[in-house]
DNA sequence: TGGTCGGCATTGTCCGACAATAGGCACTCG
DNA sequence: CGAGTGCCTATTGTCGGACAATGCCGACCA
């Protein structure tokens, strides 16, 4: 049996959010609240409350009397918003290396060693990489024990997913994991300032690819479900 | 004539928002919709709706079908706090120091200069002292260029004088300013690494004293104005 | 003592209504 | 032809009331 819990107003939250990180609702989509409720069968208060949720995550935007609409970024978005990772992913790095322990360093090296196995693969789709390398930060995020800082986190690559669809790309799979080696090492080995150091190039380099390219992705719903 | 453009909620929101930060409230304290709602003659919707935004800022905390309160801190979360500081305030710093520019230097220099002069004076307060360091702070991150960044130091900074009442103490007033100096120094020249590493060292000495002593402020709602 | 059962306060959700506003269209006037 | 003007429509902003759902607390009972 399985009883559920959330409000509706958080269902619906959940489903606009992953609607909108899958790419039904595209960047610039006008959202009304009226079709809204009519589709989702709930009371335009409800619906509103869900999009003032997701309005305060950065995901869709208002103008008064005007109406809803996914958040369109600019080229001046992106650039905080890549800064802003960088802070948060990099501070989240350091936390990591300065309360590791056997545990953590396990699932650290664990989660590492899924990836590196998953690269090595010959059949292995981009899809499938990036998604590890996903988990991967995500880990690294969740080891900070800081849930204000995943909150932040998790509303910055939301709002980046709405404007770019890629994490890899046609460069070369097999040493995606390796780059990721030396921060795992530095976090376990409890190298807090040489942990941050590495996130901070680990992201620039992920960040510089992504100005060249832009693939489709298909699981952007990883980030918004938990 | 000035009209007033602000949404309903928006006013609530705000005036909540300074009640809370002004002690009116303090943590723990039990807020109801239809109280407030008589209380600022509104309807229950639209007070409902400036909770949710006070909550998604980390000001208030609801339990479901029992209630909304001022938020409470434990020391894990005081933790979490601090490191955001830390994470986005040395970010600010160092994107200051990369965007520096004539006339932000002369800005950040003549609040240097304000906040020197202040702390000469013979007869002057501690809240007056901590007026300035707060805008010079403040300065710093408005100089990073990025709203989102200053949108969420905001809200850092509001849930901290949720727990904490202090910024400054019965240490050396004259000197305030002067721990400064070094800070403003490196971002007016430009140097972005050595910014940052002034910036965590400026908040590990106020953070520090905090932990010591916490004395009433009385005016905590310059953060929550703009 | 410990568990159960109501009652009360408060939130969660809905509905319907109406005012306020933005944005687009047609119209006028030069 | 172009600019300004005024109207119409779609949509949001706010409201009050209503009722169900739930948490809390105290009383009662074994």
């Amino acid at each position: 049996m399985k009883i559920n819990k959330q409000s509706l107003e958080e269902q619906a939250a959940d489903y606009l959010r992953q609607q909108i990180l899958a790419g039904a609702f595209v960047s610039g989509d006008k959202l009304t609240e009226s079709t809204l409720a009519k589709d989702l069968e709930l009371s335009r208060t409800t619906v509103r409350m869900a999009l003032n949720t997701l309005a305060s995550e950065g995901l869709v935007s208002q103008k008064p009397y005007a109406g809803w609409s996914v958040t369109t970024l600019s080229g001046h978005d992106i650039w905080e918003i890549y800064h802003l990772r960088v802070a948060l992913e990099s501070q989240a790095a350091m936390m990591a290396a300065e309360t590791i322990n056997d545990e953590k360093a396990k699932r650290l090296r664990d989660e590492l060693a899924a990836f590196q196995a998953i690269c090595k693969r010959k059949d292995v789709s981009l899809a499938e990489v990036t998604l590890c390398d996903f988990k991967l930060h995500k880990l690294i995020i969740e080891l900070s024990e800081s849930d204000r800082l995943a909150r932040m986190y998790k509303s910055v690559i939301n709002q980046l997913s709405i404007y770019i669809r890629i994490t890899h790309f046609d460069f070369d799979i097999e040493s995606s994991a390796d780059t990721h080696i030396d921060l795992i090492n530095a976090i376990c080995a409890g190298e807090p300032e040489k942990a941050r150091r590495l996130a901070i190039e680990n992201i620039s380099t992920f960040t510089e690819m992504g100005q060249k390219l832009k693939i489709e992705q298909d699981h952007t719903s990883d980030f918004a479900a938990s």
